[in-house]
DNA sequence: CTGTTAGCGCGTTCAA
DNA sequence: TTGAACGCGCTAACAG
């Protein structure tokens, strides 16, 4: 097969290396937008710079071939030009399907445009590969800094530094190993409080719902809920104990422990994901029992919620949440991003990393 | 031809673990590592590409002194050189607080992500001034393509057109006198359909719950409504209907109607926002009547609602959902946007504005 | 006031 | 196999 030129039936200037005017191709360029106005390309910058030493009446000609041609200056070849950074930051969550994050990308984004910055947004799905291969294609990008809410330890330390040489904020969840600028919510202190609620309302057999434990989250409430058993002077069954991802195996995992041989009679809920699930689990497990049983209904199994979920409040199950702001704690995350980049732009390069907690306040429903 | 640059000042120090320049200014370039290395930026860029025509032994140099500085090339730069389109592309929705336009947005990333693309986010906060600044500053940035999210006809078409020049796709809603490519949901049908569903258990007197006349989504749903109820040979109290932007109002409307003279005995909603409003009142009101009349408790009020609430089936409320995946929404609208885009640089530049409309299916909880 | 020169970081083209 | 020159779109610096 020799090389030939399959398609040169319909083009029809055969050495002109000039693709010419915005028509053709792309956007209209400075040229452009220069010949029309039958001046240099430097006076349409100048002209859009504001008009500085540029004649009225010239500015009014570059004016109307900028509206003709619907001209708009490539922000990427002035940033270039300028050798000013791309004003993009990335922000990389789990899950955009989970109301949470939304809320959350929400906080980011209100942040990044009051600082003049746009966000490229991510989301690995919980998955390790997916969210390395987001933060390489975010530093190829030349963001200028990353809020991440890691998908677990899958992360490899030293990649991430490596990979990136951007800046980098954890959010909600952190690496072990990985030191970093952080904004977490108070979890620990948190948790006991949530589990106190259910301890003042004296129970004392509680199962527990929480992420696997790879996600520090997890661990950290896990840990809350058992110091508050500890103050207690309760021990805590490994039985009660159920580590799922998703609402549908947190449900199952309520259904088996309600009809096993030593039902709880509450359950800490580590998040709003095992939240819905143990909700549907419960109000099914009521709507069972109530028609066996018409006189003289169990009492309902009651809830302690890290996180809020709409519409929990009306279920009718005695009800406690560990609440916060998912949006705050996004505004957080863009703060202190920026507070390190402003740090770097002024020279000091390595400060140390901060970590911010948010705290955490229970509400009785 | 000195190769002397301001820059690198000292010269002196071959093996300084210290990117030199890196260090002051922003990232390492080609031209860092190719000194590093000991050869020409083209060297380095070949090795960057595959290594095609590079002595093997060169480009082991060269990437360990990529390796070293943390090179990576910079992708606006190849952007620009390669006249290449800058792989972003915007998408901005009215308020991502809405787990719908989370949801959303995640079908628009998955399927932007298959097409090697980013995303870049805005929040309008239905604010069409706010909106217009960011199709502003979306058009700046060079993105290949929009999808919105209109926060109402406060756009202006010629405006958009202009500003832009960059293929735009509508999502959910329409802008009137905006001919352009449009993914909705079949509105009308899924709303007859969900209506039809009330009247099938014996309702006559019905609420109409929804969003300001603006919003061609709020005025769609409203027709699919009076469609079947002018089919029933049923008329319309325009005393039951309550235009309203957040559930909280919703829930105050649905309240007034409930205690008012007349009170409906069903409720459309016509999103998920008032459908929590709508529900919160509910149950509050039932909480009321329960108390005052322990014998025999009035009906609870049903309620059709346009999108999925979680939890919603859980409450004991007679509930009809007129239901699409707004996943694959925005899955549907990037397509859609990806084939337009193809179109253009295909050579055809003006085919047709398309619209699809997505199926509603009504469940019964 | 205006145009020319030069160069940001990169890759294509062509010459060595 | 390697390097030099050139240009992408834009603008600072220095002409005129």
């Amino acid at each position: 097969m020799t090389m030939s030129r399959s398609k040169a039936s319909a083009t029809s200037d055969p050495g002109a290396p000039v693709p010419r005017d915005a028509a053709v191709r792309g956007a209209p360029t400075v040229r452009d937008v220069a010949a029309l106005a039958g001046v240099s390309p430097m006076t349409v910058s100048r002209t859009m710079a504001g008009g500085l030493n540029v004649r009225p009446e010239v500015q009014e000609r570059v004016r109307a071939a900028v509206e003709k041609l619907g001209y708009r200056p490539n922000q990427n070849a002035r940033n270039t030009r300028l050798r000013k950074p791309t004003g993009l930051i990335g922000i990389a969550v789990t899950n955009l399907g989970n109301p949470y994050y939304g809320r959350f990308a929400l906080g980011v984004q209100g942040v990044a445009s009051a600082h003049g910055r746009q966000v490229v947004l991510g989301s690995s799905g919980e998955d390790p590969e997916l969210e390395e291969q987001l933060l390489t294609e975010f530093a190829g990008r030349q963001l200028e800094g990353v809020i991440l809410v890691p998908a677990g330890n899958g992360l490899n330390p030293e990649g991430v530094r490596q990979l990136a040489g951007i800046p980098l904020v954890l959010a909600t969840r952190t690496v072990d190993g990985l030191e970093c600028d952080a904004v977490l919510v108070d979890d620990v202190s948190g948790a006991a409080a949530g589990t106190a609620a259910l301890l003042a309302d004296g129970h004392v057999r509680i199962g527990f719902l929480g992420d696997v434990e790879g996600i520090s989250t997890a661990r950290r409430r896990f840990q809350g809920f058992r110091m508050a058993l500890e103050g207690a002077g309760l021990g805590f069954d490994q039985g009660h104990l159920a580590r799922v991802r998703d609402s549908e195996a947190a449900a199952r995992a309520v259904t088996a422990l309600l009809t096993g041989p030593h039902p709880p009679t509450a359950f800490f809920s580590a998040n709003n994901r095992t939240t819905v699930g143990a909700l549907r689990a419960i109000c099914e497990w009521r709507a069972g029992s109530v028609a066996t049983d018409a006189g003289t209904a169990p009492p309902v199994p009651a809830l302690a919620s890290f996180d809020d979920v709409e519409l929990a409040d009306l279920l009718g199950v005695p009800l406690s949440v560990m609440s916060h702001d998912p949006r705050e704690l996004g505004a957080a995350a863009a703060e202190l991003l920026f507070k390190r980049l402003a740090g770097e732009a002024a020279g000091g390069p390595h400060r140390k990393p901060v970590t911010v907690q948010l705290p955490v306040s229970v509400r009785r429903f």
